[in-house]
DNA sequence: GATACTATACCAACTGGACGGTATAGTAAA
DNA sequence: TTTACTATACCGTCCAGTTGGTATAGTATC
């Protein structure tokens, strides 16, 4: 593996302010302190605060894709793959920090178009989805507890107690079985 | 019906500004225009915008709750009251504007404390379900189900058409009634 | 019933800091 | 000569919070 290219640093210390200092603290003064750049040199890779933002959930996409189609490697032949790699790789939080999380929900408080990625990266796994396992609610209804057990955790608004989260995890998977099949 | 307090006048105008303007614009002079105050008016009721926010969640809190426990009174006898309440009272949005909801959460992200009085609300429901219908991770599951419906329409990433959404709840209620029996 | 005082509910103007973004001049390497 | 920066200074705007004051209503006192 080469060194990671300006973008990715500038990425990375964007992402390390989220998660060690709170997401109101990614100004591009402190990103580009952060990152040993200069302000000049940051903006000359982002266009302005929302490029980066923007760019964080693009990265963060990918790299999320990446591990969910490797887990639904390991099953080919099973059906529902997409949908069964999807429910296991959710909760994987070495990829989605929570603070970095809250700090692009912020974002897009304001700006809502900033989800538009994320939207079309969903309505692309929709049709995977639907193309391999057709188009029941059963299965939008899975998708929305995972994406509830989600969200509770990143806004710590979990009503079971917090050692509970992996055996969460769990049943719903073994909800899925069930209802999969 | 009397007039309504300054107070409420204040967080009317607050959710109005949400509502029509955006998350990003509720700033304190925007609160007080809208709501015909001056600035220092507005700032002598909430002793600043943390302040104004954390009542508007409070004041939304409690209005969900009364349109839950009225819900609950009707399924008197019934078992599993506060838990099916809350499914089927989750996805009236005439209680919660997705950009009010925003607006918390953008607060939210910045001042995670903020959400202390719903986490506060969400153990007291706990509690409420567990008295009623035992701890079963189901339940727990079934209610993550209902926040990621709730969480997938405020950011708008529902991976499902937006006129199933209300047959999406539908499906949670249908399951809900087989899981619970 | 006039006077003094207090509390409540505001208003208008201001201050100060944070922050996004721009500008400029220069450097180093390929 | 283009690409990829550094360094620094600066601008404009937004916006939370402060200050010092006013109007009104009520209460207590003489």
């Amino acid at each position: 593996m080469g060194q990671p290219s300006t973008r990715d640093t500038i990425l990375d210390a964007a992402q390390r302010i989220a998660a060690e200092r709170g997401a109101g603290r990614i100004t591009l003064d402190e990103v580009a302190k952060e990152s040993g750049l200069s302000k000049g040199g940051l903006l000359y890779h982002f266009a302005g605060k929302e490029a980066l933002i923007k760019a964080m959930l693009e990265r963060l996409i990918e790299r999320s894709s990446v591990v969910r189609e490797e887990h639904a490697s390991s099953l080919v032949g099973k059906p529902h793959a997409t949908l069964r790699a999807m429910l296991a790789t959710r909760n994987r939080d070495d990829v989605l920090d929570p603070h970095v999380a809250m700090a692009i929900l912020a974002a897009a408080a304001e700006q809502p178009t900033l989800l538009d990625p994320l939207r079309q990266h969903i309505a692309h796994m929709r049709e995977q989805i639907i193309a391999e396992s057709g188009d029941h609610p059963a299965f939008w209804l899975l998708w929305a507890a995972a994406d509830g057990l989600l969200f509770q955790q990143l806004l710590g608004v979990e009503p079971y107690l917090p050692e509970q989260r992996d055996a969460m995890h769990q049943q719903l998977q073994l909800l899925a079985e069930g209802m999969l099949k």
